[in-house]
DNA sequence: GCTTGACTTAAAGTTAACTCTAAGTTGTAG
DNA sequence: CTACAACTTAGAGTTAACTTTAAGTCAAGC
């Protein structure tokens, strides 16, 4: 199958500029054009794209991408560079998601705190008493 | 205990400038000054530089950080709003952890076609075949 | 043949979040 | 008293990742 930009930019929910743009910063190597200047993707181009995505959406910038693109144009010779740049990848993410945790349970905690101020009323409730013995 | 900018800029792992933007851009309304003009951080002004962080780090952006602090001058009449704002981030947070999940996976599938094409000595080995019968 | 919508480019504009610069003030140590 | 590091401001500069604009080309339907 072939696709234009603009039902490749539907199906990934991108923008055709974005997708231009990408093309501009050398993400897009291997799209094929045809005479008149119009790309042409196939189903590969947009499994890669894919990847892309993937490796946009967990941080890591454009150029940096673009190093791994290039990796993939030079063949068998850089698949230890572009296995450890998928590890380190991938080690981000899991730190990532421990980060987004640690978060999240502040955010439990906020959650409750105001919970508890709803129903009494007033933020007063959580105020530090100096003193407050109990026998 | 009180701190100047610099040491807060330390602890939270934040540049001094960082600091003074924020403020700027009205993010610190409770950091009192001496006569000179020097800021002077609280215990409890960490605490709250810390829920931004939380808040920033968790993706939502400064104006609305902003937004979130600007009700909680208002006093009691805002629990709710802020409330909603803080179960709004946690859903926001659950979601970007299920979404870094499924990256995680993608770069599970690299990480393995990169591994096996790195002991065959080539990508190749992923090509798929038609017509490739077994009896 | 002509309109219309989708494609093309180069280049300028936008936005968020800093980050830096310049010029000046403050407060402690020697 | 002076040096020096750390603070202050306003405002300019930076960077990434788009996004828009202007001007033009292409292909399908009436």
């Amino acid at each position: 199958m072939e696709y234009t930009i603009g039902e490749v930019a539907k199906v990934l929910n991108l923008s055709a500029s974005t997708l231009r743009y990408y093309d501009k910063e050398g993400l897009m190597p291997f799209v094929e054009r045809k005479a008149s200047g119009i790309r042409v993707f196939k189903n590969d181009d947009i499994g890669a794209l894919r990847i892309i995505e993937c490796l946009k959406n967990t941080g890591m910038p454009i150029k940096e991408i673009k190093r791994f693109i290039d990796l993939t144009l030079v063949g068998d010779d850089s698949i230890d560079e572009r296995l450890n740049i998928i590890l380190k990848q991938r080690e981000s993410v899991l730190q990532q998601i421990e980060e987004l945790k640690g978060h999240l349970a502040t955010l439990d905690h906020k959650k409750w705190y105001y919970e508890t101020a709803k129903e009494a009323g007033t933020c007063d409730i959580h105020k530090k008493k100096s003193k407050n013995y109990q026998i």
